[in-house]
DNA sequence: GTTGACTCCGTACTATGGTACAGAGAGTAG
DNA sequence: CTACTCTCTGTACCATAGTACGGAGTCAAC
């Protein structure tokens, strides 16, 4: 037990803060450690945890999904169809999120360029078909 | 003037709801169009930029930034370097998310090939070393 | 063995992104 | 010209994802 962290510590390292952490665990998105006395002492992985929880919030997940995302690691191979039905749903969803961010950096550039070459009218820069051919 | 939409057929066109599109332009993410009498008449430019709007929440991005996305498109040369280089700003983002999505692909992938093979122990699979190593 | 920092729980408050009325006015089809 | 549908403004309400805070208990260090 060489890595053992109070809640206050565990927020520090994870960039998030101490209310954060308890509210992750009101609402079950992350599991409460074992207590010694009436404090929660947490091991070091669940820096790693948080950390996956607040990137996925940024890549477009809700807590909900970064929760099923993160619980396809804990489950057994009795589940074994299930885990592999849930991440191929979410590979497809993160397929697809790829793939819209690529078109929207491609219309990104492409409206940079606009800028670059001042013969071309900026108000026809096509941002706005970013979605359009594959939705 | 042929394609002349009320509110009610936008929000049908677009797959939102009228509330949605009065709350949009409430907090200026949308333009209020020219009203002849008290009602409003949106071009069919603005089922496109509604659906510009959605998708890019839905890739992360909140209200205010899908804004200014689609406010890229606005300017005029005047502006030319200030639109350059928020371009590229969003192009950085775009390009970090879409790493990120990658690695959490490859991760699942990973996930779900513990699956097939069973001499691997489930418990050992990576997906929490999904965005450890650039982050 | 007291002081100060940290933790506990519970509740209330905040911001964002909507949704749902209510009551009145406008448009349109028969 | 009536009836029905849609729209208007405004306000209230909702879910998600936190943040803040009060009052009490705990730890650890001096």
């Amino acid at each position: 037990m060489k890595e053992r962290f109070t809640i206050g510590k565990l927020a520090n390292a994870s960039d998030v803060n101490v209310e954060t952490i308890r509210f992750y665990e009101r609402k079950g998105i992350l599991e409460q450690p074992n207590k010694e006395g009436s404090f929660r002492y947490y091991p070091e992985s669940y820096i790693l945890k948080i950390r996956f929880i607040k990137r996925s919030q940024e890549l477009g997940f809700t807590l909900k999904e970064a929760k099923e995302l993160l619980d396809l690691r804990i489950k057994n191979h009795a589940k074994c169809s299930d885990v592999l039905s849930k991440t191929e749903k979410k590979i497809n969803e993160i397929d697809k999120k790829i793939a819209d961010l690529k078109k929207m950096k491609a219309s990104l550039k492409n409206l940079a360029n606009c800028c670059v070459d001042e013969t071309q009218p900026l108000s026809e820069c096509p941002i706005l078909e970013c979605f359009t051919r594959s939705d």
